[in-house]
DNA sequence: CCCCTTACTGAGCACTTGTAAAGTAATAGG
DNA sequence: CCTATTACTTTACAAGTGCTCAGTAAGGGG
């Protein structure tokens, strides 16, 4: 069990080995299941080792949740540090990210199912998430329906009048089509999201102008 | 701890006691973050009592989920009674009978995002599962379409050729809206729905007139 | 009445859980 | 080279895990 191997690594990058780690393993088998000598042995060091770094199992979660986040902050603002983007185009940035990392989705999915009880340690953090993403979305698609609000919606669909519940549909569109995307293993996010649900932004999805708005043609598959 | 009350009951009323008490657990905790221990305490029994009924922690997991089934066929027969339903009806029911049971609604969340893993106990069951639904809803959604072809589609936004697809949509949809729903403690899963998705099925959704067709008030959030 | 089925308890097994305390050794800075 | 920091191990603990086995007592059928 316990590794003499004594390869001692600097507290940082140990750090981003452990967060990796447990990252996959969160993803597997939700926080509730998570084991501390599982991610402990996956790093190659003792459990308190492993305690020495992140404090408590709650402190585990919270790193794995902080770098994530600065991941994706990242990733995200060099993915569109163009001008501000469009609703489509940040549907389509986010939707082509994920479909390059299952495992983060996943440990999303996971995460954010069973968080829904307050007393587990990632609830406030899913709860802000959920509306600092709602906000955000909001405010993109008041943007995209402003723009075309000539007459004909600029979206597939009647909006309701709220770009809020056009921002609501598009969260629980990509929810719900991820979780299938997840649970039949073959598949590509990108032509399932694009199947399911591309033609409720399609008419500016695609810069390049062979999508006249307007008319949408159905498409086969 | 061991209840000296001696309230022996019959076995089935045991039964059906222990797989309430145990769905309303297993939404909370993950089948995972389960224990044996907590599902006995809540009927009032020690835990080999409890496993006198269900055999193992497994077999907990396999007759709650038998349960539900049985119960969800039950309810949704009767609720749909009548002639063969249309994909919209069948939405407006399943919508209808879900927003009256949140713990049902996450016990499905919970589940069907831990048991994405193969290993998990579950696993089988889900994908079955998710494979019936999709069936059963691309034939009904094949009834749908088939039945406007005319022209104008019955559905609010292109269907893209295949009535799988669609199915693929209500089904992302309604998986995503429940999560919403169940994370903000207030709403009424009805007119998240409704607001949400309604107008993808709308033009049918409604036989008695009352609602015209265009507008409906903006839900709070 | 008795007896036999059966719902259930008590004790215990062989782990595993997260965490604390104290000690060891590798490394960086002077 | 020496010393201070610190990454890490060993040991230990108290509690909890699912589960087994043998026993007890309640309730229904004869």
């Amino acid at each position: 069990m316990a590794r003499h191997d004594r390869t001692r690594l600097p507290a940082p990058e140990r750090r981003r080995q452990i967060i990796t780690a447990a990252t996959r393993l969160v993803a597997e088998r939700g926080f509730w299941g998570l084991s501390m000598q599982d991610v402990a042995a996956a790093c190659g060091l003792t459990v308190p080792g492993l305690l020495h770094h992140v404090g408590s199992k709650d402190g585990l979660l919270i790193a794995i949740l902080e770098h994530r986040d600065a991941e994706d902050a990242r990733a995200l603002t060099e993915l569109l540090d163009g001008p501000a983007p469009t609703l489509p185009e940040l549907c389509a940035a986010v939707v082509r990210r994920n479909a390059g990392q299952p495992e983060i989705v996943r440990l999303f999915a996971v995460l954010q199912a069973e968080s829904l009880t307050p007393d587990h340690p990632a609830h406030d953090y899913f709860v802000a998430r959920q509306q600092r993403i709602l906000q955000e979305l909001t405010a993109l698609a008041k943007d995209a329906i402003g723009a075309d609000a000539s007459g004909a919606d600029i979206v597939g669909a009647d909006v309701g009048g709220a770009p809020e519940v056009l921002a609501r549909r598009i969260i629980a569109l990509m929810d719900g089509v991820q979780l299938q995307w997840l649970r039949s293993p073959g598949s590509d996010l990108n032509q399932l999201w694009a199947a399911t649900a591309g033609d409720l932004l399609r008419p500016t999805m695609i810069p390049n102008g062979s999508g006249s708005p307007g008319h949408h043609n159905r498409s086969g598959s």
